[in-house]
DNA sequence: AGCCTTTGACCAGCG
DNA sequence: TCGCTGGTCAAAGGC
């Protein structure tokens, strides 16, 4: 067991105690950050009227995380403190590296417009964000770097389908775990992520994905402000144990709802309302999970659970921290599933665009995938979180923190190669857009790579001038989320 | 009857 | 060594 420290830290990662609260930077960057770069004078106003004080306040934050030696020195949540800073800053962004957008608009000609995050929310008239230079076609925007195309994705702030980041190298068996529901979760103003596989509530799913298609369409524009406010997931990922760390948007935004939160908690309108369709708990990315034990910990707001695998032999557990509303505010997963899915669930293969399903506990599905199938990728995490993972711990902040399939040697990105894009050289840029998960599996190894690639999108993330969060998508799909604006 | 959740107590690690 | 904190255990209750 880990020491309390190890998992106090890392809570404490979750939900800084000490300013700037989560809230406050995010809201410090989408201020500052939106306004400013290549396409800031799509937004002149905000530009004008920001307040120098922001700036420095950013910079602040940037020095923070520079504290600690890029790739792994940050504490495993704590990047969320400090990693929004350094992903956003506009001035770092500009200056050190000319910001993704901007190398990106080099490569493809273009040049991706920003949204103005500085209105989302509110109720005036919206325009699209994106603004598509003539002699471009849609098509070409979503084929190009910046907008890669990804079939599965789904409605997105910049590409009418929200740009999740898939690691599709992933291979190995997709975590049947799906986030369903999170179609409809865009009316909640975040991303909705598919899942991967079937579950066992795939006709249901289904049901749901078609209703959530009619509203996605209208509700498009107001997905693309909303996404703006979509919360950050840390994932991390060491040697056994991931971690995933999913902030609100409740935290974060008050009232939007995170896509893990969705995920998780199939349904809660924006009041915070659950629907019909509740918390299902723990089984529903395809392995079955018996709680035994729930505990308030200090410095967090949020009951967190515990979790542990009802297969016989099996001692994955998965600590899952949900909101006053039953959102997942984060998940951690220990350990490595050394039984194959429960046949029930069993439903790889399906798009997870048809597997839209109210499903729950889209993270802890996953997780649980990941722990399932990747052998103690976690094991030390908890080790390691604290301590080791600065050093040696792999983070990835993710909207949704989803585990990596198990036989999968994946490392998952660098938290720095995932989250910081903007400071990508550009041969970290295809890094990051092509191999921020890297996952090497050996399990299907004897499937095409096109194969794969029609099971799930290509690897495809981190093309955006801004990324919110990354979904990484395994053979099955996407199993964590991210995107950029 | 079996499984799961809840919940209080216990244990272990750290300062 | 003690207190704090987090993680786990296990009894009780519900479905």
């Amino acid at each position: 067991m880990a020491g309390s420290r190890d998992h106090g830290s890392l809570m404490e990662d979750w939900m800084p105690p000490t300013t700037p609260s989560p809230r406050t930077l995010m809201s410090s960057f989408l201020n500052e950050d939106f306004g400013s770069g290549p396409f800031g004078n799509l937004f002149s106003d905000n530009e004008r009227n920001r307040p120098q004080d922001q700036l420095e306040r950013s910079k602040q934050l940037v020095g923070l995380s520079k504290e600690v030696p890029a790739q792994f020195a940050r504490p495993p949540f704590q990047k969320d403190v400090s990693l929004e800073p350094n992903l956003f800053n506009p001035t770092q962004r500009s200056s050190s590296h000319g910001g993704l957008a901007e190398r990106m608009a080099a490569r493809v000609g273009f040049s991706v417009p920003k949204i103005d995050t500085s209105r989302a929310g509110s109720s005036t008239a919206i325009r699209s964000p994106v603004a598509i230079p003539p002699g471009l076609s849609p098509t070409t925007l979503l084929e190009s770097p910046v907008f890669l195309y990804n079939a599965m994705a789904q409605p997105s702030p910049t590409t009418g389908k929200l740009p999740f980041l898939m690691a599709s190298n992933a291979t190995s068996t997709k975590p049947p775990a799906a986030k369903m529901n999170e179609d409809c979760t865009f009316g909640n103003d975040t991303f909705s992520f598919q899942p991967h596989s079937g579950l066992r509530s795939f006709l249901t799913a289904e049901k749901d994905h078609n209703a959530c298609h009619q509203s996605q369409s209208l509700s498009n524009i107001h997905q693309q402000e909303s996404s703006l406010q979509s919360s950050f997931t840390a994932v991390k990922d060491t040697t056994d144990e991931r971690t995933v760390k999913t902030n609100t948007s409740d935290s974060m935004f008050g009232d939007n709802h995170s896509s893990s939160d969705e995920q998780e908690d199939d349904e809660t309108n924006q009041n915070g309302e659950y629907s019909s369709a509740t918390v299902s708990s723990s089984a529903e990315d395809g392995y079955t999970w018996r709680k035994h034990g729930q505990k308030q910990v200090k410095n967090s707001e949020h009951p967190r659970s515990y979790y542990k695998c009802t297969h016989p032999n099996c001692n994955v557990k998965k600590k899952v921290e949900r909101s006053q509303d039953g959102q997942i505010t984060g998940i951690i997963y220990k350990g490595t599933h050394n039984h194959s899915m429960p046949p029930s669930n069993h439903q790889s293969g399906i798009p997870f665009s048809h597997t839209n399903a109210p499903e729950v506990n889209v993270l802890e599905s996953r997780g649980s995938q990941a722990g399932l199938n990747s052998a103690s990728l976690w094991e030390n995490a908890e080790k390691d979180c604290n301590r080791g993972v600065q050093s040696e711990g792999i983070e990835t902040r993710t909207a949704v923190c989803l585990p990596i399939p198990t036989n999968c040697d994946a490392s998952i990105m660098e938290s720095q190669d995932a989250v910081d894009v903007s400071t990508l050289s550009n041969e970290e840029d295809d890094r990051a857009t092509h191999g921020m998960v890297s996952i090497d599996c050996d399990r299907d190894g004897d499937e095409t790579d096109s194969k794969r690639r029609l099971k799930s999108p290509p690897l495809n993330y981190l093309t955006q001038a801004r990324v919110h969060d990354i979904v990484f998508i395994d053979e099955s799909g996407p199993f964590s989320g991210s995107w950029m604006l």
